[in-house]
DNA sequence: GATACAGTTGAATGGTTGCTCAACTGTTAA
DNA sequence: TTAACAGTTGAGCAACCATTCAACTGTATC
């Protein structure tokens, strides 16, 4: 591959490295869909959400008086992670019950508070 | 914690519940904090950064190249990884090298990757 | 000092997105 | 079938954000 292959406003400084890099590069596909897994839990009521379902099982109007928001907010929200396999839900009578839908977010999520707890310690940079 | 402190546009079905998960809840900044760091992962030009950095300490201009985008473009994005502590950089003559900060990010990324290549499977709903 | 290139930065902009609002469906109970 | 409430949906709006563009700093070389 090339120097020629790549089009940037610089020169490229380690052109054998980035070669190697690009050969390794997961399909742009599987990279977008991992940018959108994160971008779902990158929003603080999703999060909320996320964190209410891991503790209990609840409806959509339980995460609204929970979060202090409308059904609205609540369902759109609900909805996003749905499309995106984070949560499950059944009906049961009137209710639909909404739940995590599998245990790597449990885990992913641990693993993001173990991260912001470390490098958010006071005394250091 | 009695109901009149909910404020929505629904009853309350599992108050009990709710004021229970209410009570365990980690503090809001925490938790907008959590939602903060995967938003940073949470687009598709910064996963790409950070993947490629995960394979090789690279400086803005094999990025670039890399990525065919812009070194303004890159830098940008750089800010908000070093702002959220998911890179750290030196800088060698003219070239400012950037690596992954610490080894929670690898693992959250591949935990990432696992859960979207299970439920993205064939053959599921 | 002057030039060249790596990298940063701030303003502007076009696209994205979270919430509101109003209207709707689905289920239960009378 | 009617009323009541849980939940969904689409349009609209305001806020946010990723990229572009132009101007800038920092370092090495001449």
């Amino acid at each position: 591959m090339g120097r020629e292959d790549y089009v940037c406003d610089c020169d490229i400084i380690h052109a054998d490295v980035v070669a190697s890099v690009k050969r390794n590069m997961p399909e742009e596909s599987e990279l977008y869909d991992l940018s959108d897994f994160f971008k779902v839990l990158g929003d603080s009521t999703r999060s909320k959400i996320m964190w209410a379902l891991d503790e209990h099982e609840l409806c959509v109007c339980d995460l609204a008086a929970l979060l202090n928001m409308t059904k609205s907010a609540i369902s759109h929200q609900l909805r996003a992670l749905r499309d995106a396999n984070l949560v499950i839900n059944r009906r049961d009578g009137k209710n639909i019950y909404y739940a995590l839908a599998d245990d790597h977010v449990r885990q992913i999520f641990e693993m993001g508070l173990e991260h912001i707890r470390e490098t958010c310690e006071p005394g250091e940079g």
